[in-house]
DNA sequence: TCTGGGGTCCTAGGACCC
DNA sequence: TCTGGGGTCCTAGGACCC
């Protein structure tokens, strides 16, 4: 049948677990409530980095992606564990389980934060009643947080769910853009990050507000297509459709590590190569796939990082042809200094 | 003692074709 | 003789996000 009517508004809800892998441990073993929580990459390394920690931690000033050694000495009785990824693969599963009760219409962003699109579940009743019992069921049967944004598109349900946190419920509508949204500054805007909030304020942009009423062919300049976009965002518009598939379509399978020291020996780093062509290659057989082009990165220790790949005329899956490849790659463009990061 | 590991999307330049 | 214009594919790098 045709569309006879103009399109009503969507009802789209962000549902973004709080403090995800720390909550996930926090469940596992409830003895650690209440308690300064850290996950980190590689613990007993120098080079690890806190991936997520628990509020407790928070209130000491420890961060997301601050090096553990520091965040030690913000928070010396600091709990930290290395990361459990098949635990919080079956928390998540769990979770988005849950969110599939109200909708088929769920799409998976990351592990842990989904888009629904309730519009058509009215019979479930209110937005705001089915965000609490999402909310509840998720607390009830996970024992695990999460905060929910309601709004009519994509990246308003995305900001709202940012605004209460932990077990936040917010509603976010069009009316309410410029007193909530405007003031703020554009950098803290979803998909603007420091380079961007820079550039910006070059063309004297500061809040979210200003970037709204912004000039379009300026915006061009400085940005390019993305200008355009990112006005529309800051005016509320956003015609991004919930895609359950979307998770599905993935373009790439990479593995990487961070030396526990730099190597500057090439038999050393054949070695590590083929221990993240074997991990590649198992994800890429898990997923069933073979790929047709293939790369490596290379970073040095200043952090300067080059990529080197190609198309590949035959199809590859086997850890043995992906570490050929990547070996020949790192021969023809590796520099002979010291690397830190495969 | 700085700064992990998993991704996506966009841009720019060169090759190549018609 | 001396050089158009459009399109696509490929590679490398950068910005961003969780």
């Amino acid at each position: 049948m045709k569309e006879m009517y103009p399109k009503k508004g969507r009802v789209i809800l962000h549902v973004d677990m709080n403090s995800f892998y720390a909550s996930v441990e926090t469940a596992y073993d409830p003895s650690l409530k209440g308690k300064p929580l850290a996950i980190a990459g590689n613990p007993e390394e120098r080079r690890g980095i806190i991936v997520t920690c628990s509020y407790e931690a928070r209130k000491r000033g420890v961060k997301t992606t601050m090096p553990l050694w520091e965040a030690k000495k913000l928070c010396p009785e600091l709990i930290v564990m290395k990361p459990n990824f098949d635990r919080y693969r079956a928390a998540s599963t769990a979770m988005f389980e849950i969110l599939a009760q109200f909708t088929e219409l769920v799409e998976p962003v990351s592990i842990d934060e989904g888009y629904l699109d309730i519009t058509d579940s009215y019979e479930l009743g209110s937005p705001l009643d089915i965000a609490r019992t999402i909310q509840k069921r998720i607390l009830n049967q996970l024992d695990l947080p999460c905060s929910i944004g309601i709004a009519p598109n994509k990246f308003l349900a995305k900001t709202a769910s940012d605004m209460k946190k932990p077990m936040g419920i917010t509603v976010l509508r069009k009316r309410d853009i410029p007193s909530i949204l405007w003031p703020r500054p554009v950098g803290e805007m979803h998909g603007v990050g420091s380079k961007t909030a820079e550039k910006l304020k070059g063309i004297g942009i500061e809040t979210i507000g200003d970037l709204a009423a912004g000039n379009e062919v300026q915006l061009k300049m400085v940005l390019g297509i993305n200008g355009q976009r990112l006005k529309d965002r800051a005016n509320g518009i956003d015609s991004r459709q919930v895609d359950p598939d979307s998770i599905s379509d993935f373009k790439s399978v990479g593995n990487s590590t961070t030396l526990p020291r730099d190597i500057s020996n090439q038999r050393e780093l054949f070695k590590v190569l083929d221990g993240l062509a074997d991990k590649v290659a198992t994800r890429l057989k898990r997923k069933n796939v073979v790929a047709h082009s293939l790369g490596i990165t290379i970073r040095y220790k200043d952090r300067k990082t080059v990529n080197r790949g190609r198309k590949l005329r035959n199809p590859v899956g086997g850890k043995e042809e992906i570490a050929e490849l990547a070996k020949q790659f790192l021969v023809s463009n590796w520099n002979g200094n010291p690397v830190r990061l495969r």
